[in-house]
DNA sequence: ACAAAATTAGGACAATCATCCTAGATTCGT
DNA sequence: ACGAATCTAGGATGATTGTCCTAATTTTGT
């Protein structure tokens, strides 16, 4: 048993869910190492320093998003299934939605007022959902140039939808704005396919 | 001249940038006390707490975005020309837009992460808006249920080109979003008539 | 089974945090 | 002009922060 990796995959998971709910600025190593169930000066065997988990958890958030994004590939349909598997993981997810938000937006976001070093990084989670999505319209037909911008506007949606999902805790909302995003989507690929 | 207000005035002033440019979080009451160029301990004589700051800086943007929408209602124009003038905030403070992300959006996000007990309150400034921007619609001629809607998609539209132009930084993707906001409500309004 | 390497707990560290107190300075009502 | 109220600076407080060190324990390679 890799007792290494073992805790150091723990201690990420513990990091990214902190992260998330708390937002990166308000997750302590305390809180972090409370979550584990391991103390505090522990960690330095680990990560050298708090970017160092920070960056681990932004490359376990990358991973992830290319396994799903993958799996989605996999499991067949067409671009319009696999869009709409995109926007229905804010119904999914809805009380992690409701509750903190995007994850991918609300990171993305806080480390741009810090001005962070990875914050580049973090937006290219992004990055990995506007190319898939970029691909889904291609393969729906649409030219490069024209998918590109129908992945831009979907992307845009399903942020618009979430920080309004977490303002509010609107949940009828919620679901309104992803059956109108839906509703958008439909419309589109007819005028094309 | 009345120091007191005066004083307590500029500590809203300072906090509520810092708070926004860093997050509530992140902004500590020495940082305040620098940017309005006071000591740390004096503060309790203006706010017993660091939240009774944030509750100012909330009341502030509720009145000054009361007082934004009422001069916009004033300057005269159709609603078309009103709505318009709502997003073109985006353009005008794109510098500050894609080094922070928008003001309302981030700080609810940021609340609500929290769980803080000012999240409600501050959500409120969003309800300011899309209030504003369903008596637009309505003038424009749409019934109550359907003004509402598109109040809400409009809003949705901002928050999702802000969170965007924060990841990417990119102003000429900011200004096409735009543009295609835009192009949306001219489609929407044309429709009606 | 034993030496080397990895992992652990716990505490030390200086810095920073929000909060509070005291004592001097300034302003104001009269 | 004088007493009262207000405002100010600076430091003290205890808690918490990220970081680091050391000494013990556990695991691993042989």
């Amino acid at each position: 048993m890799a007792r290494h990796g073992d805790t150091r995959q723990k201690i990420v998971e513990a990091a990214d869910t902190l992260f998330y709910e708390q937002g990166v600025g308000a997750s302590s190593f305390a809180d972090i190492a409370g979550a584990v169930g391991l103390s505090r000066g522990n960690f330095y065997h680990h990560f050298q320093s708090k970017d160092a988990i920070l960056e681990a958890v932004i490359e376990r958030r990358l991973t992830r998003t290319r396994e799903m994004l993958a799996q989605w590939q996999r499991d067949g349909g067409t671009p319009r299934d696999r869009i709409v598997s995109f926007v229905q993981m804010l119904i999914a997810n809805r009380a992690k939605i409701m509750a903190f938000g995007c994850p991918v937006g609300t990171l993305s976001t806080e480390l741009a007022k810090l001005d962070h070093i990875a914050a580049p990084r973090a937006a290219e989670v992004f990055t990995l959902f506007l190319d898939w999505l970029e691909a889904q319209f291609q393969a729906a037909g649409f030219v490069p140039d024209r998918a590109r911008a129908l992945a831009h506007h979907a992307m845009m949606l399903a942020q618009g939808i979430a920080t309004l999902a977490a303002a509010f805790k609107d949940e009828t909302q919620l679901r309104q704005d992803v059956d109108d995003f839906t509703g958008w989507l439909d419309e589109t690929l007819s005028s094309k396919g």
